[in-house]
DNA sequence: GCTGTGACTCCTT
DNA sequence: AAAGGAGCCACAG
């Protein structure tokens, strides 16, 4: 796998974010394959040619966008996802606007679980 | 090749 | 709640 064709995984997810949800870095790289590697994933962002790029919808994963609190980008950054309807709470987005990565991977695990032996 | 530096994340104090 | 540390990995010097 070149560099290159990481990067181009990692922009195709970033660009299929509904408008209206937000995704953090990390959850990014484990969607393109490259779990662990969420520093690579806001390299690319960095680098990378926005454009047309929903870029505004990848955050930490603890709610607050990746920039310098009141730089011009973080202040695109929000007002983008206000648009959207994104709302925040003290600098943070609340956690139900982050789409879900796996719909009920731990469901899928420990119901499978339980079927075989419900202790 | 080693070191420092991050648009990161998680765990432990 | 806040801070420190460890794991992570590409890139620049």
């Amino acid at each position: 796998m070149s560099r290159e064709s990481e990067k181009a995984d990692i922009l195709a997810i970033v660009s299929g974010i509904p408008s209206g949800q937000v995704m953090s870095y990390g959850e990014v790289a484990r969607r393109a394959g490259l779990p662990g590697r969420a520093r690579w994933v806001g390299r690319v962002l960095r680098e990378a040619d926005v454009g047309g790029l929903p870029w505004h919808r990848v955050l930490r994963a603890d709610g607050r966008t990746g920039l310098a609190t009141g730089s011009a980008a973080w202040e695109t950054q929000h007002a983008r996802l206000e648009i959207e309807g994104v709302r925040f709470s003290n600098g943070r987005v609340l956690p139900e606007y982050f789409a879900r990565a796996v719909p009920d991977l731990d469901a899928a695990v420990w119901g499978s679980l339980s079927a075989i032996d419900k202790s």
